[in-house]
DNA sequence: CAAAGCAACATCCTATAGGAAATAGGTTCC
DNA sequence: GGAACCTATTTCCTATAGGATGTTGCTTTG
């Protein structure tokens, strides 16, 4: 067969060893950025001719996005990408994060080393200054740079168990996918902060509430996107 | 080809329609039982071989199995078993239950209806009698008991998302991989009805701190694996 | 005797082909 | 006019073949 040709492959970054891995972000990047609609079915053939490999890589990406849980796959029916976050499910992911995200920042501010808490500091004044770019540019790099202040801090609870389990939640990827315009950025800026500095006082108590209240506020200011959409979490028939 | 022939499928359950569903779950079980040794490396074809099957399904049940942790893949280099919990990772999964279990028992006995919490309570007194059967088949049968009590408060939680991030973990996976030989049963029985009274009772702090006093105890019980076998945890090179 | 280089092998990774089931549309009957 | 049935198409699902790469063992040289 001729596979062994260059191919002027459509997207593909840089070859990163594996075509399944390349094709498990693509299509994650497709779903984020509502190439795929919400709810959509996902013809394996098509997206393997769109992204200019065959079904079989694409088959098995879509197998891990389905335990990710951003696909869902009816036996005989194919692959259906997963709806929005309906209210209830929102509520849910917060209580969720909460309960998590909390114990992170806790943690962080009783184990984090010197350079972990300079680090964490560093990156809270750091995400300030977001405000080049169109609306949807800045919306994607704000969002990016909020998940970076989270992570980081899972990151430095020194449980990469808990760190993995908030990972696999793929908030901001949910949160993305549910509201385009952003809104709150300044109030966000000072909220990580005030996270920031209880960590870097070693104030677990303080830090564990800043960022349940951090969490709370963000909860509140991304609740206008139900209303303004037409039914973002109206749920499909599952039968 | 020849394949709309009946052929003498070798293990095969019940064809749930799919066959990657049945690969996925003979899989486990390999892993479950130990056929497949921690840290090993996984021959896809052989597998394919085994279960007859062709590689496909195989492989695309591995990558979900990637997803859920209990396989790992090095780009060119194949799949290999999860080795088996270090301490740290012992420690730190059981840090992450008492936290997120914690919080399923006591939302369960604030959430739970009438009727759930009937079921909670037939489900600590049925467990009592698991007796019969060799070291293994008792440990085994324990072992799901005891996976279907915490997953059972874990529904009654009302939080789906929560109850599927514990469920992720496959706490009671590692655990049965981790240390055949089971003991205390009847400790985990009276702490389990402790927990269930305390639902039962609609008194969430004090389901709380049962859940986590159990958890603590089941810490303890599982200690003694790290101390008889040769070296459980040693991380393999994993460059 | 040890280390580096080379060659053979095994294994993974990707591509293609064909059968089976579900869905959609049209037609016919009541 | 509506509903049920049938047919055609699309799509998924499984199987097989071949090229590329990593790994391992052996040989050779310093």
């Amino acid at each position: 067969m001729a596979q062994q040709e260059p191919r002027e492959g459509r997207l593909r970054p840089a070859r990163r060893l594996t075509l399944t891995e390349d094709v498990y972000e693509s299509i994650k990047t497709l779903v984020m950025d509502h190439i795929l609609p919400p709810g959509e079915r996902v013809n394996i053939d098509a997206l393997a001719r769109e992204l200019d490999v065959s079904p079989t890589p694409v088959r098995e990406a879509l197998a891990r996005l389905e335990a990710d849980g951003l696909v869902r796959k009816r036996p005989l029916s194919g692959y259906t990408t997963t709806p929005l976050l309906s209210r209830a499910e929102f509520d849910d992911l917060f209580d969720v994060r909460q309960l998590l995200e909390g114990a992170t920042a806790g943690r962080a501010a009783t184990h984090a080393s010197a350079e972990a808490r300079q680090r964490i500091s560093a990156e809270a004044a750091a995400s300030i200054d977001v405000e080049a770019g169109d609306g949807y540019r800045r919306h994607a790099a704000f969002t990016a740079l909020d998940a970076k202040f989270h992570d980081l801090i899972a990151e430095v609870s020194g449980s990469p168990l808990l760190r993995d389990t908030i990972t696999r939640l793929h908030s901001h990827l949910h949160l993305h996918r549910l509201y385009f315009p952003v809104a709150g950025a300044p109030d966000t800026n000072t909220e990580h902060q005030r996270i920031a500095a209880a960590i870097v006082a070693g104030d677990a108590a303080a830090a564990t509430e800043a960022m349940r209240a951090h969490l709370s506020a963000a909860r509140e200011r991304h609740l206008p996107a139900f209303d303004q959409l037409p039914s973002p979490g109206t749920p499909r028939d599952s039968a």
